[in-house]
DNA sequence: TCATATCCTACTTGTTAAGTAGGAATTGGG
DNA sequence: CCCAATTCCTACTTAACAAGTAGGATATGA
């Protein structure tokens, strides 16, 4: 019951695009060395995004990522459904309509999953990315203030 | 993002119990049966609810297994912790006080692990066993009726 | 004393997470 | 025109974990 760190890693990416990204593109490598976490990791969490389009890029030198929309108008529930597919806790199908279970008929647990995600992509979908920005960038402050 | 089998099996032991175990101790061999799951991967299921004190066993001829409280007093919660550790989608630590992340004051994303980790333990505390076996024992009745 | 149970734990097997590696394609600036 | 900086693509590696299998030890009611 646990998110990977496709998750974790790519909605960091996102908060440092979120700041980073409104004037020029953004490399993977500036990204990387923000996030101490591997370029060629980072490439590959950023193409589920860019997939998503929720980032769109653009090559060669001066190249980069920049976020597509406003942060005000990107939720972590987008964000995190981008990286890590549905956030429900089962892969019943009743629950998503895929394949089909020949047991959904007698299978009470199915309402116990269903409610679990509902409750979860109804917290994610009403965080702002914006929020998210915000506090990271008072973070900063707070902590730069700290030492001065 | 998922939940194990053990959660999944776990649960479902538990309904079964609920509806079996009243007036005697069930075996795991007639839940494997039931279920449909191997009698050994349920034994390694039944003895975390066990050690969480959910269940009770008595050994030799006879012999089984049964809840320990009535399934009015047990949450579905209760049940999950115990299969699955926490529900919460990451274990940084500032969430449980275990270990600490130096970068916790700059950490932003956990407030979110918290509102999800928050909303899904509100969901499943807030749903009693007897809940799931009362809705097994009327699936049953219907589908049984579908046939005759 | 035996059939029926739980109890215990080591082993197996396949999948996935979490990266690493490295080359091809693109592009702005000198 | 060329080069450095960048994205793009995808094959490979490694370790951990999920999901069981297997089988023997222990207990107990009839």
């Amino acid at each position: 019951m646990k998110l990977s760190t496709k998750g974790r890693y790519g909605l960091k990416m996102m908060i440092d695009l979120a700041i980073h990204s409104e004037k020029e593109m953004v490399s993977i490598k500036s990204i990387s060395e923000r996030q101490g976490i591997s370029e060629n990791y980072l490439e590959q969490i950023i193409a589920l995004l860019k997939k998503a389009k929720l980032v769109e890029s653009a090559r060669g030198s001066k190249g980069g990522y920049s976020l597509v929309k406003p942060p005000e108008e990107v939720s972590v529930g987008e964000i995190l459904r981008a990286l890590e597919g549905n956030l429900s806790p089962v892969d019943c199908t009743s629950l998503n309509d895929g394949h089909k279970c020949e047991e959904a008929d007698l299978c009470v647990t199915k309402n116990v999953w269903r409610k679990i995600s509902d409750s979860i992509n109804e917290v994610v979908d009403n965080i702002p990315l914006s929020e998210l920005m915000d506090e990271q960038i008072k973070a900063e402050d707070t902590y730069k203030g700290e030492f001065q």
